[in-house]
DNA sequence: GCACTAGTACGATACCTTTCGTATTACGCT
DNA sequence: AGCGTAATACGAAAGGTATCGTACTAGTGC
């Protein structure tokens, strides 16, 4: 009945709302930083449960909760399931290189054995 | 005991022990970035108390040992107060392009009026 | 030696977070 | 309608963290 895309809205940031402290904070977590490079690898989006993490499913709501309400990842109902997608061009307009510059970092640190 | 440059050693972390995760987590903390941003701009580096901080003193003490124990900033005595630099080209090497990404970001988001 | 400055250590407090389990809601399919 | 799947809500436990004040240590200079 609705409108946009879904019955269910998700309370997201607009972009002049997002914040550099809670996008680091968000992406300072392990787990959270694993749930996004993950997200990012996949262009069409993630569901919550195609990400192969080692937590309870109430704990990887809270992570991508988070993830949501800082403004990296753009959550979308969809029937069942719910896609996640990166906010690439939002961060990309406000934080040039951030992103990818984490993203690269994140994979070399997991390439020396760490991750 | 030892030599090296002053009697009081400090311990960093040597640069493969950097990890992400904790630079992101340091980052994210307000008083932290506008130290690293503070310190960024010097490159003689900043003692503790030249960077203008509104709280106390062992306040700032605390967000500096963070920022020290995770590898983002190097502390050496200097007399009586303390020269902390931004460790570039550690950060460079292993995570290239995220520390000025960051910086750049901050600048960014203090000049919309945020910071 | 003494006072001054720079920074540390420690303990307390208040808050925030990560994690879990269980109960519940929303949707798709038969 | 009824069942299964995907995810949320809520409450609890455990641990972390930002902040402060006060007491302390280490150099500098008189």
């Amino acid at each position: 009945m609705a409108a946009q895309t879904n019955r269910r809205e998700l309370a997201h940031p607009s972009r002049v709302e997002i914040r550099l402290e809670d996008v680091l904070h968000a992406l300072s977590d392990p787990q959270r930083l694993r749930i996004v490079c993950e997200v990012a690898r996949e262009a069409e989006g993630l569901t919550c449960s195609q990400v192969g993490l080692p937590v309870a499913k109430s704990t990887l709501t809270h992570h991508f909760r988070v993830l949501r309400e800082c403004g990296v990842v753009q959550q979308v109902y969809r029937g069942t399931a719910k896609m996640n997608r990166l906010r690439r061009e939002d961060l990309e307009v406000l934080f040039p290189g951030l992103l990818d510059g984490v993203l690269r970092a994140a994979r070399a640190q997991a390439g020396r054995g760490a991750g």
